[in-house]
DNA sequence: TGGACAAAAAATGAATGCAAAATAGCCGAC
DNA sequence: GTCGGCTATTTTGCATTCATTTTTTGTCCA
């Protein structure tokens, strides 16, 4: 009956002096902000089924606050395109339809095309190098059939290549998206087919090949249509999800 | 300074709130969503000075209702990247460096190539006509020097490359940014070089010659570009604001 | 005169209260 | 037994109120 939001390890200490700051971390000091934080991961993380109703009230004793800062929270997160309010009626955990997600994977390859473009013109050697050590951390897993490895380690190397573009802006908005995707990854545990898995590999090593070569236009299209391959085989698992087993309440 | 934010229509409800007139609203006819909107116009505008402190007091009676809806809306906006909260001491009005300009720029890029090679795959010959049709307009308005005519069909133009691409997900997140350069170029009255002019009209029959190829890579390279090249203009215009004089490259 | 300290004033952050709308619950009619 | 209308409860939206924090102002002393 205590269903208690899980303090996401992220306690109340405000000011840390962390390098990535996103650019509205300032929220992170007054009550609203902490709200933020922690409803954004609890929604992000899938604990609310899609298209479930929330009643304000609620959240609001599993949070242990009044309803003024928890609204403020929510209008933030439909901002964020997370949830939607309808008027009068509530909160409603966003549904993304097969649509959606086709729209929300190019919009995902459009910035990591991005990304590499302007890795291009910044990323020093060192900093290749680390992608190339998680090239063959990411390879072991793959040998080994270790799919939340590859899996972790791939969002790595993918985030690398965002922070090697120094660009803030494109930071956030790429966390903004990267966020929407997972939550629908957390909730219909996405994987990955196998057979996919050998063409993932060898489009990496043709990133890491233009990345080493800073042929920007080259890695733009690359990574381009690496992701298109990954929109298409989310989509075909999730029209057709017989891997895992389905959560349904 | 007791600016009154333009009344965009119809009035909001009186303050005395038990008033007669019934709320014949829409969707979005919700007080928060009405101050969202008329203020997010408002910042976009540029009425209010960059950094400029704007107590929540003022704003409520400017707009005739209480802080309430008044600071959700502050919270979307600082979500939106408009402005910034700082903690117990309020709003101000987001202001760009020049970094954050280039930032933003080079986002705007990414976004503009996106949407050009997702164009290639959807687009239709007549949309393809009516951008044609534009870029003719566009021939006209510099040809006679009309700096504000052409820079309106130029946006025109970007816009619809940007609906051809038939994602609205990237359209959302295309007019957020645009509205946060728009701020600037609102308040800092940008001036295109004339010089630019020559350049800009080239690199737009490009962009036409291959979306009627339905060159997705090229297309995607030459949108890059493009951008890339107003940024440049944007940057020295605001680092060294003076002439409109045709300058020798 | 200028600076430092303290108190007053104002602004922000959060909680509570109240009216309107929506949902559900109930009863009667068919 | 089911459908439709009416009432009661819940829920949302906004205003108001209370508690801190910040800013300003005023005073005293060097």
């Amino acid at each position: 009956m205590k269903a208690t939001i899980p303090d996401t390890g992220a306690p109340i200490t405000p000011p840390t002096g962390n390098g990535g700051d996103r650019q509205e971390n300032r929220h992170e000091a007054s009550l609203h902000g902490e709200i933020l934080l922690r409803l954004r991961d609890y929604v992000v993380e899938g604990n609310i089924p899609e298209g479930g109703r929330v009643p304000e009230r609620q959240l609001c004793e599993m949070l242990g606050i009044s309803r003024t800062p928890l609204r403020e929270a929510l209008k933030v997160l439909a901002a964020e395109g997370l949830i939607e309010l309808l008027p009068n009626r509530g909160a409603r955990v966003r549904q993304l339809g097969q649509r959606d997600l086709e729209e929300l994977f190019d919009v995902m390859a459009g910035l990591e095309s991005l990304a590499g473009r302007l890795a291009c013109e910044a990323i020093t050697d060192a900093e290749i190098t680390a992608i190339e050590q998680l090239h063959y951390e990411m390879y072991g897993h793959y040998l080994h059939r270790d799919m939340h490895g590859y899996f972790q380690t791939n969002q790595r190397i993918h985030e690398s290549i965002v922070a090697a573009a120094r660009n803030e802006t494109l930071k956030t908005a790429y966390a903004n998206f990267a966020g929407r995707i997972r939550r629908v990854r957390y909730s219909a545990n996405f994987a990955r087919k196998r057979q996919r898995w050998a063409e993932a590999m060898r489009e990496h090593e043709a990133i890491l090949d233009a990345l080493r070569r800073r042929a920007a236009s080259e890695l733009s299209d690359i990574l381009f249509q690496h992701l298109r391959n990954k929109r298409t085989a989310a989509i075909e698992h999730l029209t057709e999800p017989r891997e895992d087993a389905p959560a349904s309440p």
